[in-house]
DNA sequence: CGTAGTCAAGTCAGA
DNA sequence: TCTGACTTGACTACG
């Protein structure tokens, strides 16, 4: 079992997802922000290593605009270098890494350009982890998208689409629960159609459940991860007290932690810590999970 | 220098 | 009809 924080580390005073206005867009900027981003990713990687923190999201931000039209710049060729030095940092230390498409990455969409689109987007994830030269446990995890009034016609729409992706995306790619649209019920039904991993996320289950208990939530999910997709991902979040259902908290609740860890203790997987103060978070969960022997060696 | 307004992209609930 | 939320605020024009 490995833990983890998503994209920002708030300790280390650099951000690897540094970015600019598409208006000031030129092959120096981007190159010069991609730089600076590669840099930063570098030393979270070391700071997350120390801390035992082997698991981590690498923000969608890191090459700015790389999916849009006007990102003509070889960025793979010209940063190939420097993204293998990383990917084999990672691998020498067999750290787990994620990415996490942002919204706009709509599978089931109706429109055929927002399909290009996020056929586009899907296709610079996977090259930043080719880049990395990671194996298919490097996942890409995006939700079922929408559900433009009638359900199981757009679940349909999803494994349809699923079935004409490249194969460079296929062996990363899995789904997630969401909030407030596809529940986990929704999301092994399309992994019986397309084998696609799903991944449970905690806190959504929480809000927009399908009514199983958190042991059945992972043992469902677990199963549908294959040997080459490695162990299974968890989101793992609890819902800020008094705010809008679906926030996520501020920081660790660690009696929550603690009894998450023991209901799914017969489940091997890696966890995602969505949680605002990040690696803060990451750093307790790693010292409860090791003060329970049947998680972290010390 | 500080800060308010704005930023590539989609969906959908709620005001 | 518009705004906010979503994995995450941060860039930058303007005073």
């Amino acid at each position: 079992m490995k833990i983890g924080y998503p994209c920002i580390n708030r300790s280390i005073g650099c951000s690897s997802g540094r970015t600019f206005r598409l208006a000031s867009y030129s092959r120096e900027r981007l190159e010069e922000t991609l730089s600076k981003n590669l840099r930063c990713l570098d030393a979270i990687l070391r700071f997350n290593l120390a801390s035992d923190i082997l698991f981590f999201r690498i923000t969608s931000d890191l090459v700015p605009f790389a999916s849009h039209p006007v990102c003509t710049a070889p960025w793979r060729e010209t940063f190939s270098e420097t993204f293998s030095e990383i990917g084999r940092f990672i691998r020498e230390h067999d750290m787990r890494i994620s990415m996490h498409p942002d919204q706009f990455v709509i599978i089931n969409a109706k429109d055929p350009e927002i399909i290009d689109r996020s056929l586009a987007e899907l296709r610079y994830h996977a090259a930043v982890l080719d880049a990395l030269h990671l194996d298919a446990t490097a996942k890409i995890q995006i939700h079922v998208g929408g559900i433009y009034g009638d359900r199981k016609a757009s679940m349909e729409r999803f494994c349809r689409e699923y079935a004409r992706l490249d194969e460079s995306i296929l062996r990363r790619l899995v789904i997630e629960n969401d909030d407030p649209r596809y529940t986990l019920a929704d999301c092994l039904a399309i992994h019986k159609e397309t084998a696609i991993p799903v991944l449970f996320d905690s806190l959504h289950h929480q809000v927009n459940s399908s009514g199983e208990t958190v042991t059945e939530a992972v043992e469902l999910c677990s199963a549908t991860w294959g040997p080459e997709d490695g162990i299974p991902m968890v989101d793992y979040s609890t819902q800020m007290p008094k705010a809008r259902k679906g926030r996520h908290t501020e920081s660790l609740d660690g009696a929550a932690f603690a009894q998450f860890l023991g209901e799914t203790a017969p489940t091997d997987m890696d966890i995602m810590l969505e949680i605002k103060d990040k690696e803060k978070s990451a750093l307790a969960a790693v010292e409860i999970a090791r003060s329970d022997r049947r998680f972290l060696p010390r």
